[in-house]
DNA sequence: CTGAAAGCGCTTACAG
DNA sequence: CTGAAAGCGCTTACAG
């Protein structure tokens, strides 16, 4: 026991040393690449475990070239949508020993296009893209270098890669569906932005969720919002000028939900008594405003999840076309609706 | 023109090869850590740019040794705080292009002392955590490895590291002082587990608060919750029953306000006229809810940028003793108190 | 079942 | 102002 500089960190050839075996053969014992007989490979760990030895991150990354690490864009980590995401992300890429490397757009630094350019330098292994400001010709050239791209969000035209998302057409056809359960004839919506995803989807499954209940349709039922607690206030305002007032409304996200009610109440309206309201989202508040606001949650933590496995699947080489998977929402009736 | 295979990533042998240099002198114009003639870097440059050359991650801190990433330690990514100290920390760190290697302590999976260990072997710059489960014993391998480690949140027994936090004594002060102010003299408080932080810093924060203006303190009018909001409704309801009955309360944090405001209201009491209720945290619910509420905004993006700050100084060699920094807070005054 | 040796793509004394 | 060469700590054909 004549070696031992304690200060120093033990390399692959002082473990091979100490076991009085060759630096290839610690190399497969650490790998399993190849076949070692029992007895060198315990005296192999337990010389390890001695000297506290850990591989070389670079070393190992310059022969082998796999880094181990998945790559995280999301497009405002303050929206609660994208924590519960990456947390799916990690639990899944996590149990194999991948590490994540997070990038916020939002925060503003660094620039998207330079994050992604790290992304291929650091040999990430692959990257999920929870981001709307990612066009697909950044994504090209990190799909050159081999390395594995899923998509977060409803597909965006001419992108090609695994995608996952919630189910955005769905998630409106069944709060109509539960609104008309409950009895409602004349049903409003408040859309997002109508153009874009997910304000285009939400509306077309409104649409769809009243043809399919035989309601009747009015374009003076669809107001248009931009997400935000205001817009849904103030289109509610509207809805209830209408002559023929709905007596239900699906707001396209939980915040203008949020407003619809204020307004509602603040016009001396009962809900869901005399309008019932339900949102998408399912944010922190819903619960706790008053009526407790019904709505549809999201899966954020299960798209993660799902984000993780095709990454990982990808990785370990699978082929064949890109997959699209939607993600099963679930109703969650609570008080207005 | 006679090279070119396009389909191969240029090394800096390649680089060199083209410009009619030496690797050494890419490598100068690369790290500018010697003087370089403007001609031969300027060709050198105009050969990166052709070949499309990137600097092999994995080589570079084989040699060099710094992997410019910064690893940040979460309790619970689902909790908002720490989401936006992630955004804090991005924007400083990325302006100097770290890139952060997340961990979600809530996520179960890795378990964190392998991801402490990963950070070592991935030689990582430094180490941001924020998470309660980590105790100092797993953090010292971790400075011993030359690591820079900054800690957030209240000081632990014995964690020798540089630190940032919000000032959660001064923040009790700051809500009943607030209290004092519109004329209550009978103040109560919920607090969260009072052992730990931050709830005894906010218990002790109450209590000088108290005398400082002169107030009357009372056992009975303290009142342990643990953070949620059915304990905070529990908590008032006792408090309500007393005899003296208080007329403003004091909660450690929002859920529990937000179930201090609902028993109030259950109890026939209006808000903030019978009784005033002030939270801590500003989430988002709390602009929500009816009566809005009123609380202390904790400073979550701006510890983020301090312990952003703290790090990097330390890995540019700033030594000196443990540096312990309070970031300041705000009243965010709303309708509940 | 095991080793010797080349090689991955950089950086950095050393030398001029 | 610039280069030749050693070396960082691994992995992996190749050979036995």
């Amino acid at each position: 026991v004549a070696e031992g500089n304690e200060d120093q960190i033990a390399t692959i050839s002082d473990v091979a040393a100490a076991a009085g075996v060759s630096k290839t053969t610690v190399s497969h014992v650490l790998s399993g690449r190849r076949p070692v007989s029992e007895a060198t490979r315990a005296k192999v760990h337990s010389v390890i475990e001695e000297l506290g030895f850990k591989q070389n991150f670079f070393a190992a990354g310059l022969s082998g070239s796999s880094s181990k690490t998945i790559a995280l864009v999301v497009q405002d980590l303050t929206n609660p949508f994208y924590p519960a995401l990456a947390r799916g992300l990690q639990q899944v890429v996590g149990e194999r020993d991948y590490v994540v490397l997070l990038a916020d757009v939002g925060a503003g630094t660094p620039p998207i296009e330079v994050f992604l350019a790290q992304t291929v330098q650091r040999r990430v292994d692959g990257v999920v893209v929870a981001a709307v400001d990612v066009r697909d010709t950044q994504l090209k050239p990190l799909q050159r270098a081999g390395i594995a791209v899923v998509t977060v969000g409803s597909p965006r035209h001419g992108t090609k890669t695994d995608q996952v998302s919630a189910d955005d057409h769905q998630i409106a056809r069944d709060a109509v569906t539960h609104l008309c359960e409950q009895g409602h004839e004349l049903i409003a919506t408040i859309t997002g932005p109508a153009l874009v995803a997910p304000g285009s989807s939400r509306l077309a499954g409104y649409r769809d969720g009243l043809k399919q209940n035989k309601r009747s349709a009015s374009r003076a039922r669809v107001v248009e919002g931009d997400w935000t607690v205001a817009s849904g206030a103030k289109a509610m305002a509207k809805l209830m000028r209408l002559p023929l007032r709905p007596t239900a409304v699906f707001c396209a996200n939980d915040l203008m939900a949020v407003g619809a009610i204020e307004t509602a109440v603040a016009l001396g309206l009962a809900v869901p008594e005399d309008v019932a309201v339900i949102g998408v989202d399912d944010i922190d508040a819903a619960g706790l405003i008053r009526p407790a606001l019904s709505t549809v949650r999201i899966p954020a933590q299960e798209i993660g999840l799902v984000a993780g496995e095709l990454v990982l699947a990808r990785i370990d080489g699978a082929d064949g076309p890109q997959r699209q998977v939607l993600v099963p929402h679930n109703l969650v009736i609570r008080e207005s609706a």
